[in-house]
DNA sequence: TTCTATATATAAGAATCCTATATGTAAGGG
DNA sequence: CCCTTACATATAGGATTCTTATATATAGAA
């Protein structure tokens, strides 16, 4: 898997990725990041909870309470207008990141 | 240029990738990552020097003091064999972190 | 001598991850 | 009925790595 140091600051990205497929509460969503990266990326529900409040609070998604069928408590997030307006230039520069890395590691030496 | 948030954790690959290509000190190193990068990545000094000493106690890179031909006091640093050995493992991390963002940004939707 | 470029250094704070811990419900097996 | 596993959210305390701001000092040009 890969190490806190270097996917740090993935998680927004990821978020709002997952949730563009559809509306899923918290658990859910960690399971999708896990499952869609072949268990490369992975965040702890310790992490994503906090995460999940943050952007909402900025309205990139929205929360609402709901009861599944087995009537259990949880909270569903969708993406806002705001958010998938986000989501575009983040996706971008993430891709100006990696066009950068691989310049860098590539100079004199194949 | 790329925002904090997004180059998080990138430093250490980007100094151990450019002094690979020879020995430098920390102001040059930051303007040769801002170079080699047309400006997509930059770090401020403040940012680079705790990261070389950490690296130094690490040993991924060890510093010597020298005097220029203009008579300045400055730190060269350079990579060790340990250093090296660390950056085969790091840029695959990095690889298949890009692999990963890519499969979530683009599942359900090109 | 004053301004700019070079060069290193530290302090205080913000952001985002970690592990550990807490709480509670639902479903299935013994 | 009880125990365990899976589901589901939440917070506390700590680590790391960025940020801006500040400090010091030399070399060269104007």
């Amino acid at each position: 898997m890969i190490g806190s140091g270097v996917k740090r600051g993935t998680a927004e990205l990821a978020v709002l990725s997952v949730l563009r497929d559809g509306p899923l509460h918290g658990y859910e969503l960690a399971r999708r990041i896990e499952q869609q990266t072949d268990g490369a990326l992975r965040f702890t529900l310790a992490a994503l909870y906090p995460m999940l409040y943050r952007m909402e609070q900025q309205r990139w998604i929205r929360g609402s309470w709901e009861t599944s069928a087995s009537g259990r408590r949880r909270r569903c997030y969708r993406v806002t207008p705001a958010g998938k307006k986000k989501l575009s230039p983040l996706r971008r520069e993430w891709a100006e990141l990696f066009r950068a890395l691989h310049r860098l590691t590539k100079v004199a030496h194949g």
